[in-house]
DNA sequence: GTTATTTTGAACTCATACGTTCAAATTGGC
DNA sequence: GCCAATTTGAACGTATGAGTTCAAAATAAC
């Protein structure tokens, strides 16, 4: 079943079974799941039908397969964007700023406003669906970038109660515009508003969590 | 068309109409555009299948009202939500809190996560439908929320620089969580964890944008 | 009651598209 | 070169569903 799999097994010619996925993701990606053609997925992959019915089972298959891919490619470079956040809390706005930059590209392009577009139309038809992407993309991102918060926390540059929490409202507060931005990825944004709502997001996210400048108290309660 | 001229022409039969787009907006929000089946929505209406082309002229005409009426409604809902924020600072937490439960309320509603769900899949096909959705929606609801905002920060009791982008990030902070709790609106939401998630949100968005007790900022000495 | 309009049921047309079948061609391993 | 697995093309069966047609029935206006 898995590509490591499939490549060791010697005779599954590997190439069609990645040609079939792209196409795929490509054509759901455009035309939605029910609106997807079989047809058109094995003819923009160079490739018969029934290869494709050999590969993935039936359309469903097919098409939780490209999900589960996709997700999986998204979680990685969000993370890997997350990873950078250094500790030393140098330059904190900038490196927020930066982090920022790349988590909303991730969930600008392409691929990432398919992945969501399609999770939200058919979240109601294949709610386990939903439930396998957010294990593999949204919880782990969520739980590494609240890692990092917690570090520069507990280094005093950061004042926050619940990492997890504050975790995703940087994600709220820096990616919240982007819908509205880019109308659910249907048309590009421009470089400059982009900017502005990274920056905006930042700026209320150091407004709420920053550590007081004079103070270096490590932990400090705000109140009972 | 409308509403009210049908029901000022006598003819038409008003009831068969809403009928019919009420079991459209279930039809649609449970199975997606293009699984909804005509006949599906006849049946359960009550009415005949000629008869909802006799109203609607095809599918896509009567999905767009289904979509603009329950934006409509949703609209609405909301900005009444928004009105009911007091100018005068009293309890500012406490009335954050409450007017951000009944936006969450709005958008966790059957009809509010349906009208988003059907936005998602089908803006990549239908962009003009998105923004007609927005334009009747979110921008002025965002409006009325602003205003709010400038209000209380004329007053003194919030410090902001953009009225607009704070509306945009209140709702981020206080709604950005909805998606993950509600699996997209597709399981219900335990009160408490809705209530937290409201309570943090306002709690993050007074860190960043309360005025500060001692400097009364403008008009108002802050009273207590 | 008369009349114009709407509604209804049922059958029908037509297009789309999933998934299958199968024999012929191709491929890779040995 | 031989064999086993895979691929291919093209056709097929079947299902689904949008939208139409039409004559009969129901309804509202006058």
């Amino acid at each position: 079943m898995t590509t490591i799999e499939r490549a060791r097994s010697g005779r599954g010619r590997i190439d069609k079974r990645t040609a079939i996925l792209d196409a795929a993701v490509k054509v759901f990606s455009q035309e939605g799941y029910a609106q997807a053609n079989i047809d058109a997925i094995a003819s923009l992959a160079g490739v018969a039908k029934p290869t494709v019915y050999n590969h993935f089972h039936d359309k469903e298959t097919l098409f939780r397969t490209v999900m589960r891919d996709s997700a999986d490619r998204s979680t990685a470079r969000i993370i890997a964007a997350f990873a950078t956040l250094p500790d030393d809390g140098a330059d904190l706005a900038g490196e927020l700023e930066r982090v920022g930059h790349l988590m909303v590209e991730c969930q600008l392009s392409e691929e990432g406003w398919a992945l969501q577009r399609l999770l939200y139309a058919e979240a109601a038809r294949l709610p386990d669906l939903y439930d396998e992407v957010v294990a593999r993309g949204g919880i782990p991102a969520l739980n590494v970038l609240a890692g990092r918060l917690a570090g520069l926390a507990n280094r005093g540059h950061l004042e926050i109660d619940d990492p997890a929490v504050a975790a995703g409202q940087f994600m709220a507060l820096v990616a919240g515009n982007l819908p509205a931005l880019s109308a659910l990825g249907t048309r590009p944004v421009s470089p400059d508003d982009l900017a502005d709502a990274v920056r905006d997001g930042v700026r209320t996210f150091l407004r709420a969590f920053a550590a007081p400048a004079r103070r270096r108290s490590s932990r400090r309660p705000r109140e009972s």
